[in-house]
DNA sequence: TCAGAGGTCTTGCATAGCAAGGTATCTTGC
DNA sequence: GCAAGATACCTTGCTATGCAAGACCTCTGA
């Protein structure tokens, strides 16, 4: 009974986090810590012992990019790009969202 | 690069399942084969080898409870009853689902 | 010089969907 | 009667992936 919520809330990460992270990067690049914080406020994600090996991931399935930036002041940060491949898998994946998500709805709007 | 839609499609479901058929038994009482249909129709989950386990583990937390019902003609039934516990677990999976899902739909929202 | 913040990444574990296959019973057609 | 197929239940083994915890390195400021 005690971590029911947070095992409800990982269940529902595991199918949307690359996807926001991929929708994120169509807008701008991003580095890791940027992304994580992002995500964390919303509460797609737990911390980065998630994000960066989804990133890795992502960059050998070649739907993104990295390079290192090293500002004026402060730490060197890797800035991920997402590439034409990572578009289209987050076109599928919309599409497939488009598909759930109001079955899922439809189920819920019965609850208070 | 081929199955890169049952990959997403499968990690989309991972999360929702077990609230589908918690708020499909909040309807009416179902069994085993008659949930497997409804949820396949709908793309909500891809054969009864996700279903059967997942009944099972559910029954073991108490969120729903079972008795066999031996029709006039045919099989014999396991048909499920959700219990006050997975009335309970419902809500829960309600309130983070209106708190991920907006945050999802805003991201999605701009791809075309 | 040393603490802490800002960065990146790894290790090990637990969870859960799925394909494939297994078993048993009921109905239907010959 | 008996074989075939539909209906119904369940299990095994694989794989993917979020997460807690922790490691490491650099920069900044007291």
């Amino acid at each position: 009974m005690d971590g029911a919520r947070e095992r409800i809330t990982t269940n529902i990460r595991k199918g949307v986090l690359e996807f926001c992270v991929l929708a994120l990067l169509a807008r701008r690049d991003m580095y890791g810590l940027e992304l994580a914080e992002w995500l964390a406020v919303r509460g797609l994600t737990a911390s980065e012992g998630s994000l960066y090996p989804l990133l890795a991931r992502m960059r050998q399935a070649g739907t993104v990019e990295t390079r290192w930036v090293a500002p004026e002041q402060g730490h060197a940060r890797r800035y991920y790009t997402i590439t034409d491949q990572g578009r289209a898998h987050l076109r599928l994946f919309a599409g497939v969202w488009r598909e759930i998500q109001p079955h899922v709805d439809e189920l819920m709007a019965e609850e208070t």
